[in-house]
DNA sequence: AGCACGCCGACT
DNA sequence: GTCGGCGTGCTC
């Protein structure tokens, strides 16, 4: 009998592949464990076996698998059920999901090692220029990895003088694949045993009279093990002795102590649960209430809960419920409102038992997360993390919380699986049969026609915490203050006024402008021309810091420049703002405080993000200008002045989401402002004070904004009634994007009719030399979704049968928003 | 996705 | 003449 496995490889083919395994290996292997696989003439990568099975392939010969690297499986049955769903709704392979799933440590690919032959005798006189470079480095140092080889040569291609020397004897190849995962060793010390004994004690104590430093560390480590009857650490001994780590090395030499290693995790709160969970007014307490009711027979509930209405309180307990069940908790935030405000709040409240996994972690942290989420231990008994936490191996959820639902960084934009954490956590909870609480201050529209049609279970929470009054906003009208020329730069008489009257009672300020960078566009005066992006069709925008310009879709950069382009005209000018600019402006405005910013461009780097916030948290900073991350997740107690220096850049953007984003958006701000007793003042700056959206921010009107809303989706076919596939089409030839996106949509308008929308050139149409097209699907309530993509599969196969198109790249994007 | 193979222009 | 560019096809 022989044996085969299936198994699933982290690439977009829609395959599976099939090796053979002996006997053995089909005992020992089980569903989820990763081995190793040749794959193509010379990769290997790491697998996951999916099916072990004795049908032999018919049409050609399995090659057997290189290494098992698993002993238990690493990815559970849910987790498959999971990605196989994802891989069907999000119409990509199961191995794009397998690759985004697993922590990167996870997925080890080989690399060609070459190798000295140390067994052949070398005629040096017989090896061309290149071929003896080759040989003298590996006169240096046994082994080399290919790009090292190219490094020496200053050539790409080397393959060719690799084989010219293997022909010769004087190499060989060898590929090899790392374990990237490092267990993290922590060095301790003890006794040696043969000092166990009291006399032997007293005994080495005399011995070690004359050296009074290594007596000290052996009366240390004495105390230590008295006090804590733990394992001593080298580091805590060398602190605690005061002594330098060679005393403790000689100590060890003489085998006086003992030097032992144990495994730890990178990622350790060694703190306890301080705070009980706090008691629930009877706000919270009706809410609590309301939550539990509707999951009798909801599986989702939405939580609508104003800012600073305590919505973290009732999360608390319902999360103290699921664990009193023994039950896993997921608990997921867009990544920018992962702050350690509240990790530190959860984990005085749950402890040791809280665990965080999201993109700033390193991969060797993230795989611990992992492995602890898997074995089910209890300090990964509740998960905060960021989207990718949903593809974390739980066994036994319970209840998955996603708060701030609302945030579109949910959705995962590049690469495939492009998924929405919110939907995919909902699929989840269906598969562990657990519930699912979506909380926000304004949710999306969609989820609140979900709860407003009973599909999802809704509570409102709708009292700020301590009975704080929401703040009071005042919309300032920019048109009529430039008229009657009353603005100072960006700053309008009002907002300079609310600002003074704060800093002279020593209080701070927040001030948001949606755009980051210094002034977007340099524009010449002359003839008009702005500097474009040369592998992009955007114009580059100023970036003051190291006087630049910048794309923000390629990352191309050239230095600012002194004269025009295109007429060499020196007179330039700076068009549209950002916060950079803004920074300035207050800088001159308040000379005497201090001013922070907080955007993608400060914040860049591990720490950037917190350092911004503790600064300001310590009150050493007393106005802070920033674009969106400042909205979330943040509590400043003593900010009373919030202001949004321009509501229509956000107004005016070409999305039929966009008013809806705005509205979140200018609310989650405003939310910013008096979250202690005071009540707070929001100053918006427009220049439509009329429009809608504006007027509906300033009266606090989520639910006539909703009416708006979702009578636009439904008039004009958006979601929640229609489900929208994109399909993009990329390539670097024009004509062959235009071609190609026209048959494509011919092709599927004679299915799916009218509802196949353009093709249409993006606001961006050429992104890293390559142009883009989109068409657009929507799929009407009552059609099926699953038909639908088959035939868009179907014809996205006939598609790429014609040869032309071949090269022609075909992104698909389902539920774009 | 990678990666090898294979066919064409620009350099020693 | 070789080097290296990219287009094409395949991977168990």
């Amino acid at each position: 009998m022989q044996y085969f496995t299936d198994v699933i490889l982290p690439i977009p083919l829609q395959r599976e592949f099939t090796y053979r395994i002996s006997e053995a290996e089909a005992r020992f292997l089980k569903r989820g464990m990763r081995v190793a696989v040749p794959f193509g003439k010379s990769k290997v990568y790491t697998a996951l076996v999916n099916k072990i099975h004795n049908d032999r392939p018919t049409v050609y010969e399995a090659k057997d698998i290189e290494q098992i690297l698993d002993e238990v499986p690493v990815v559970n049955e849910h987790q498959l059920k999971h990605w196989q769903w994802m891989a069907e709704y999000y119409m990509c392979s199961i191995g794009e999901v397998f690759r985004t799933a697993m922590p990167s440590a996870f997925l080890l690919e080989s690399e060609t090692i070459v190798q000295r032959n140390d067994t052949a005798n070398i005629d040096e006189s017989d090896l061309k220029d290149e071929e003896f470079l080759v040989y003298e480095a590996l006169q240096h140092q046994s082994v080399l990895k290919v790009h090292e080889v190219s490094d020496i040569l200053e050539k790409k291609k080397v393959f060719p003088i690799l084989r010219r020397l293997i022909e010769k004897g004087v190499i060989s190849l060898k590929e090899e694949i790392y374990e990237q995962y490092k267990p993290k060793l922590v060095r301790y010390v003890k006794l040696s045993t043969s000092y166990a004994s009291e006399a032997a004690l007293h005994q080495l104590l005399d011995e070690l009279h004359r050296a009074p430093k290594q007596r000290q560390v052996v009366m240390t480590l004495f105390s230590l093990s008295a006090k804590t009857k733990k394992p001593i650490k080298v580091k805590d001994l060398e602190r605690e002795s005061g002594c330098a780590v060679a005393i403790i090395r000689s100590l060890i030499d003489k085998d006086v102590l003992e030097e032992f290693h144990i495994q730890t995790d990178r990622v350790h709160y060694s703190g306890e649960a301080t705070e009980a969970s706090k008691e629930l007014n009877e706000f919270q307490q009706e809410t609590l209430q309301e939550v539990i009711q509707g999951f009798e027979d909801k599986n989702v509930v939405l939580l609508q809960g104003v800012t600073s209405s305590g919505k973290t309180e009732v999360y608390v307990k319902l999360i103290e419920e699921a664990l009193a069940q023994e039950k896993q908790v997921l608990y997921l935030l867009p990544e920018i409102a992962l702050t350690t405000q509240l990790i530190d709040r959860l984990q005085n409240y749950f402890g040791e038992k809280v665990a965080v996994y999201h993109s700033r972690y390193s991969v060797n942290e993230r795989v611990e997360v992992w492995n602890n989420v898997l074995k089910r231990r209890s300090k990964a008994q509740i998960v905060l993390g960021a989207r990718s936490a949903v593809n974390l191996p739980f066994s036994d959820l319970g209840l998955i919380i996603v708060d701030e639902e609302h945030e579109a960084s949910f959705k995962q934009y590049d690469p495939a699986p492009r998924y929405h954490a919110r939907d995919a956590a909902i699929v989840l909870a269906t598969i562990h049969g657990a519930k699912v609480l979506l909380g926000s201050a304004t949710p999306s529209i969609e989820s609140f026609y979900n709860a407003n049609t009973g599909k999802y279970g809704l509570s409102v929470l709708s009292r700020r915490f301590g009975n704080v009054l929401m703040p009071d906003i005042e919309l300032v009208d920019i048109k009529e203050k430039h008229r009657k020329k009353r603005m100072k730069g960006h700053f309008s008489d009002r907002l300079i006024e609310e600002m003074q009257e704060s800093l002279n009672k020593g209080e701070q300020i927040i001030l948001f402008q949606n755009r980051r960078g210094y002034a977007p566009i340099v524009e010449c005066n002359t003839c008009g021309h702005a500097p474009q992006c040369p592998n992009c069709d955007v114009s580059l925008t100023y970036h003051q810091f190291r006087d630049q310009l910048r794309c923000h879709y390629c990352g191309y950069q050239m230095a600012m420049q002194q004269a025009c382009l295109a007429c060499g005209s020196n007179e330039l000018s700076t068009k549209g703002f950002g916060t950079q600019q803004i920074e300035q402006e207050v800088k001159e405005l308040f000379p005497d405080h201090k001013v922070a910013r907080m955007d993608l461009d400060t914040t860049r780097g591990k720490h950037g993000f917190s350092k911004v916030i503790s600064a300001f948290e310590q009150q050493e900073v007393d106005i802070l200008v920033g674009t969106q991350m400042l909205t979330k997740g943040l509590d400043f107690r003593n900010v009373n002045l919030v202001g949004i220096l321009n509501a229509d850049a956000l107004l005016n953007y070409p999305d039929f989401r966009a008013h809806e984003r705005s509205f979140q958006l200018m609310q989650q701000v405003a939310g910013r402002a008096g979250r202690t007793k005071k009540r707070g003042k929001v100053i918006i700056q427009t220049y439509n004070p009329w429009h809608q959206i504006v007027q509906q921010v300033s009266s606090n009107d989520y639910a006539s904004m909703y009416e708006d809303q979702i009578n636009e989706r439904r008039q004009y076919k958006y979601p929640p009634f229609f489900r929208l596939i994109r399909i993009t089409l990329k390539q670097r030839d024009y004509n062959l994007v235009n071609e190609g996106a026209a048959w494509l949509a011919k092709a599927l308008r004679q299915g799916l009719g009218e509802y196949v929308l353009g093709p249409e050139f993006p606001p961006v149409s050429r992104i890293r030399n390559e142009y883009h097209k989109n068409i657009l699907v929507k799929i009407p309530e009552g059609q099926s979704l699953r038909k639908t993509k088959d035939h868009i599969q179907k014809i996205r196969n006939s598609f790429l049968a014609v040869p032309q198109y071949r090269k022609v790249k075909i992104v698909m994007d389902v539920d774009c928003y």
